[in-house]
DNA sequence: ACCTCGATAAAACGGTTGTTCAATATTAAA
DNA sequence: TTTAATATTGAACAACCGTTTTATCGAGGT
């Protein structure tokens, strides 16, 4: 410890240019079929090197994890009491929108790693549910774990699908896109969708207070 | 065409069989990750024989798209006049459940394929919020299309997440999953989830025929 | 009976993958 | 200055990919 113990050689921290390149590929093109050899070439450095510093593409894809998972929540913390909106900041360009992109990439892979980051949403989730979030307040539920899942399944899903919808609305990028989708989004929090039901349909006199409890009710959606 | 001009050799139709193997694989795995060898080997054939029968393995996903499409298409007919739900039938295994699987592989794979699906499915929805669905009527919109797309969003993002939706929820199956979330999905239909909205908040007058005109308010959802 | 043609399998081919190896360069410590 | 350790590269490796090639077999037409 008393002397520096630092890498030799190397240009200022290779290894952290290596792992954002990576970051950035796997955000943008998923795990399959991001390779080593396009990391290095991004990166700047060769091949080898990217194992020599991870052991391995799945090693650097921990490594990967553990960054995004500690950046973002850094961010966050940072703008919890600045005057810019998360959201702005998923939306446009910069850091946190690759790491949200990267944790949807995440969530789609079938693997252990995507199941952190969901269970970690669904809990930020439950919890703005309960304490309120940015002035709004929510009706609760009995089941409060199934609805901050839900909530937190719909807070994604528009990011997900985003590059369809940008061809079915014909806007431009993600801000375009979610200019024209969010109004419709607080019109569904505050109002819903229906305006009418058949008759004899379940939940008839639901109150403000929610409490679901017919599982297996006709569902409105997925017409298709 | 005086003679049978049948496939001289061949079991029962063998191209079909390898065409059934790789939607299943497809759906199950995505196209990146299914090689042209699990798809012989599921369908008990040589690699070279899938080349044989459709060219190329892009070539033979667009044979799986057409079939799938064309086949749910069925589907959705015998079942507009029959009594089972067309719900249970994509929720519970069977043929249509492979198929809305590859419907979803699709729209996640960045390829032109996934588009004509979802362009499809928004069409779908948009149609039957103007007309009703199982007796229910809709709220309308000036903007009918991003309307549209938002519900069609919400209609697939269950099932997007569902393998993450089920480690959070501790259900076994995606019928568990569903049964849980399906009320909840259904009281935000008909009754939002917001109790109030902060003093100053966009559109507090909302009727219901909503009209959403300002793009660009405080989002409730993404609080992560 | 012969011939033709498609179905099929087995093997091989060129390319790409993640990873390893050997060699070189560079710097910190002795 | 010598030594040890690390950073780095370029080449090579085995495995796997989609595809091609070669060969065999069997059914129909003539």
């Amino acid at each position: 410890m008393s002397s520096t113990k630092r890498a030799p050689h190397s240009a200022p921290e290779t290894a952290d240019r290596i792992r954002d390149a990576a970051i950035a590929e796997f955000a943008a093109h998923g795990f399959v079929k991001t390779t080593v050899r396009k990391i290095a070439t991004a990166a700047g450095v060769s091949p080898g090197l990217v194992i020599h510093h991870f052991g391995s593409k799945d090693a650097l894809r921990v490594a990967c994890d553990e960054h995004v998972f500690a950046q973002s929540a850094e961010i966050k913390k940072e703008n919890a009491t600045a005057s810019t909106p998360l959201i702005a900041e998923m939306v446009s360009d910069g850091p946190m929108r690759t790491y949200v992109e990267y944790f949807l990439k995440s969530i789609l892979d079938p693997s252990e790693h995507g199941q952190r980051f969901f269970d970690h949403h669904v809990e930020v989730v439950e919890n703005a549910i309960e304490e309120g979030f940015a002035g709004y307040t929510f009706r609760q539920s009995d089941d409060r774990r199934a609805r901050a899942t839900m909530i937190a399944m719909l807070s994604i899903a528009p990011m997900l699908v985003e590059p369809r919808v940008r061809r079915v609305l014909g806007t431009e990028d993600l801000e375009g896109s979610m200019a024209r989708l969010i109004p419709h989004f607080f019109d569904l929090y505050r109002n819903g969708i229906l305006e009418s039901a058949p008759e004899g349909a379940p939940g008839h006199g639901y109150g403000p207070k929610a409490t679901p409890g017919s599982p297996h009710d006709p569902p409105t959606d997925e017409s298709d």
